[in-house]
DNA sequence: AATGAATGAGGGTTCATTCAT
DNA sequence: GATGAATGAACCCTCATTCAT
């Protein structure tokens, strides 16, 4: 009932301790996985005990879907960097290169990876999922149906299609990094970079 | 104390009750996930005791191993399939529908989820995945080196730089079904075809 | 270091104090019964941190104590008011329609069983009930004897045994009623105080 | 699903474990009711180890569920051993007598309490215990309208309040045993087997 | 080859109680 | 007087694995 949520508007004590405890689940998921981290093993990461954990978290899975919608903002902020930008295709196809950087992070697509495969089988966690890409990939086809300038409008599928792809292009080089850390960095952006050029232009 | 392993070039009885097991695990895998199906589930969808698994298999994790492996197995024929054919590129794009069709299909896709995930914690079946993304990979640059054709010929590093592009365009789109299981699959299907046909000239 | 107890004839306020507690105990154990209802649930409801509760009683089994012993006052002033009417016997057996009532309370009744169940593996409550029990007891021996008027006059051993059989009657349709709330109530009435007149009277 | 209940007309090794836990759990509940006695004690009681105790019943709740129907057969027993006798009233008093001894094990009544205890917040305990009642009340309702011979018949709802009453004084002076284990018995059972009478004859 | 009874460590979670503020 | 953050032992339950048959 009350016993997350509570923790709102509260003073920064609350606030610290609920990032505290975030940080060491995040550090224990990123080594051992979901199911594989314990409550007892996160609670000694963060320096608490197990019981004081549910002063700030429902329960494990709370946890997690705050570990996501941080992801999610991350992922938002990254996107709206490039907003307003003057010539906006141009802005995203040079941020590509940092996103790249990003994205071939192995801690963090390891995290991603655990969340979408419990999300196979929660589906508690695959809505939250579901929903929190929803922002992302709105504010995508935005972007890139405000770039369009002189090129004709798209309908909304193709905005969302387009979207889609882009978004693709990048989980789908994460995972290619999971796979392989050693990619071909320097040889693969101008490839992503033309293929980015593509979908948004044609 | 007979462990397993030794069942090697036995009689085709074993072998089917091997792979009565495999079917079995693949279906709860799919289901519930490395973690979520127990070895009792397993078993009777096996329609076999518990501990007889335990004749076949050392334990669980040699049971994800194995259907690893027939995953691996399952992309590579995939991409034999486009080999020799007459006008290479356009088989690889054609064959692109086809692909996306059986990249939409979020059971399949859930199982690699899982994979990954185990594999970022369990270094054994990290090397596994490792290795066996290296053939896959290998062909596929080989079979955008043979079409080349009249075009200049690529590094390794270019060539490698381009499959893993194509790859990534696949596995993200896996992804981005996981996400969101309606996908616009027709308005996609051209974007990837023009993505692939410029990674592929480029 | 001050233990609970050190409140005895002190300010109204501490004593107003433990009767919020008190009220909000009885509400959370008549739902969720003694071990059901948490200390937080409690401390909530009497609108009070859960450490202050621990000012005015020692632990939660004194909370329970007091909760008894406010029961076992219920109980005594049921009896209480039929004392010093002028035909006896005809009283109580007036009054059995509406202890009745008061029995077929299911709240009232989970709170007792409640109680009952904790005396049987904790001795102090055991003790507790057994001591509260004998006043009521004796009270309604008293009645008896008191109303026998030319009648015979009994033993202290046939007058306990008449009370007991009268408490027995009560107490019984007490549990009855909570293993199936919708007695047939009207039908019971008359059979219960020929019951009780036969027992009186015999 | 199918944890329990599959043992069902297994051979008598099953059997006997299943009593061996359910005779483990009786004196464990007995010393320290339900939720006091924790399953690694009983476990320990039954010389089983916890997850054991789990092929054998699904839960805990399941323990006690058994525990109530082993006693629900028990009362019933009772009732039928009157059941044809050629002067049904008289044999049904005369019982009175026995089913006093069992009514006053404090042994049964305090697994009784606990029962009734947990049924208050527990739905599913509750709606057990309602329906294992109904068979022994109608059994008894139908001993009493069998009996009336000569008199006239009895309404459905005269028929249960009798039965009721007779219930209530036997329960009742189960609970009044509880809070007094020293009755005067032999001053008891004829008021007892009057007020039986009574009821029955009226 | 085949069974499934048996183990026991470890999982997430709850809660009475304490204590610094 | 009053708070509620903090503790940690204990709860029920699950599960990979072993072994007598």
């Amino acid at each position: 009932m009350n016993k997350a949520g509570k923790v709102e508007g509260e003073g920064s004590k609350a606030q610290a301790r609920r990032e505290q405890v975030l940080a060491a689940a995040h550090a224990c998921f990123l080594q051992s996985g979901f199911h594989g981290a314990s409550m007892a093993v996160i609670a000694k990461a963060a320096n608490m005990s197990v019981g004081h954990i549910y002063h700030y978290f429902e329960n494990k899975e709370a946890i997690i879907a705050a570990i996501v919608e941080e992801n999610v903002q991350h992922v938002l902020s990254n996107i709206r960097s490039v907003r307003g930008a003057p010539r906006l295709y141009e802005a995203m196809i040079e941020k590509a290169g940092e996103r790249l950087d990003d994205v071939m992070d192995t801690g963090k697509t390891a995290l991603m990876v655990e969340v979408l495969a419990e999300a196979s089988r929660n589906p508690h966690v695959a809505e939250l999922i579901k929903l929190s890409d929803q922002t992302p990939l709105k504010l995508l086809g935005e972007l890139i149906a405000e770039g369009r300038q002189a090129r004709p409008a798209l309908s909304q599928e193709e905005l969302r299609a387009r979207a889609e792809v882009v978004a693709a292009l990048f989980e789908g080089l994460q995972i290619r990094a999971l796979r392989n850390p050693d990619l071909p960095r320097a040889a693969i952006l101008p490839l992503m970079q033309d293929c980015i050029r593509l979908v948004l232009e044609r």
